[in-house]
DNA sequence: GGTGAAAAGTATAGGTGCTAAACTTTTTGC
DNA sequence: GCAAAAAGTTTAGCACCTATACTTTTCACC
C-alpha cells in the first residue's frame, strides 16, 4: 500500500513516545555515582532531592508530594541515614513530626545532582530556546493533549478494577 | 523579574514533559483486568503480547527483544503459564528450543489487549490526523532530540560507573 | 481537664520484577 | 568424539512499593 507512510505516521510517532518513555524510565532506575563515594538509588535520589528543595519537610509532607506512602518514604530515609547524607530533627512545635535536612554530605550529593542536571538541561534549553513561539505553543498544546489521552488510560484502569 | 514567563518558558515545558513520562510509566505499571479473569502485570502483559506478535518465539528470542535476561522471561513465563494464557511446545528442529504460543484464554487476553489500544489511540490518532505537516515534522524532529538528550544521559552514566 | 479519635512515624510481611550465577540438557564445531 | 556453546530453569538477592499493625503524641469535643 503506497500510502502507508502517511496513515502510519502517527503510529510512528507514537512509538517513537513509547520509547522514549521507557527509556526514560530506565535511565531513572540507573543507580548514580556522582558527588559522593555512596551508590544511590532511585527512590533515594528522589528523596535527597526533595529534601534539598524543601529542607525541614516531614515524612508525611515528603509522602504526599512522591505520592508514595508514608511507610515507602520511612523507609528510604532509613537507607539515607546510614549512608550519612540525611538527619532527622525534632520539631520544636510537634513533638511528633520530624524535620529532614541534608548533612554536608547530602548536600555535596545533591548539588552534583543538580550540576548534572543544568549541565544536561543545558543543550536542550539552547534546542528550546530556538524554537519559535509557534512551535513552543504547540507543544504546550501537544502536551495538553497527551495529557488527556493519560487521563482517559487512567480512567478506564479505575473503570476495569472496580 | 518580569520576564520570568519567558525564560521560564522552557523549564516549564520540561517538567510538564518529564511529568507525563513519568506518569506513563506509571500508568504502565498498573495490573490489568481486561479480556480474561486473571491479574496481569507489567510484566506479564509486555511478554503476553509479545507472544502474541510473533507466535512461535523462543524464551531466548523473547529475552532479546524485551532486553532483559532469559532468566527473567522464564520466571515471567511460568506465571502466564500458571494463569493457563501461554503454553509450550517443543521445537520439531531443535531439542532445546521451545515455541511460545498463547491459548485460547491468553489469545482472548491478548485481542482484549489490542482492542483497548485501538479506542484508546483512537481519540489521539483523530488529533494527530488533523495536524500540520509542519507540526508533524517538528514533534518528529523534537522526538529526535529528546532521543539526543537521552543518548547523553545514558553517556553520563556510563562515564561515571566505570 | 479528661478521653477518644486522628495524625506522625516505624516495622514487618509480602509481592513485583529484575539480575547474576549455578545448573542441566542438547546442539554444534573442530 | 568431545569440548564449547546455546537454551532453558532455578535460586538467592536486591530495589521498591503497599498494606497492616503498632506506638506515641496531639487535637477536638464534651
Amino acid at each position: 500500500m503506497k500510502n502507508d507512510h502517511i496513515t502510519d505516521l502517527p503510529r510512528h510517532l507514537v512509538e517513537k513516545f513509547m520509547g522514549i518513555v521507557r527509556r526514560t524510565a530506565d535511565l531513572e532506575n540507573q543507580p548514580w555515582h556522582f558527588g559522593t563515594s555512596e551508590t544511590l538509588y532511585r527512590s533515594e535520589i528522589f528523596l535527597l532531592e526533595l529534601i534539598g528543595d524543601q529542607e525541614g519537610i516531614s515524612v508525611t509532607g515528603g509522602a504526599d508530594l512522591l505520592r508514595i506512602t508514608k511507610g515507602a518514604v520511612s523507609q528510604t530515609l532509613k537507607k539515607l541515614m546510614v549512608k550519612g547524607l540525611v538527619e532527622k530533627r525534632a520539631d520544636s512545635e510537634h513533638g511528633l513530626k520530624v524535620c529532614l535536612h541534608l548533612t554536608n554530605k547530602g548536600k555535596s550529593a545533591y548539588f552534583a545532582h543538580k550540576h548534572w542536571h543544568e549541565t544536561m538541561d543545558g543543550g536542550f534549553q539552547c534546542y528550546f530556546s530556538g524554537l519559535s513561539k509557534e512551535n513552543i505553543d504547540f507543544l504546550d498544546e501537544f502536551f495538553d493533549q497527551v495529557a488527556l489521552f493519560l487521563d482517559k488510560w487512567a480512567e478506564s484502569l479505575r473503570i476495569h478494577t472496580n
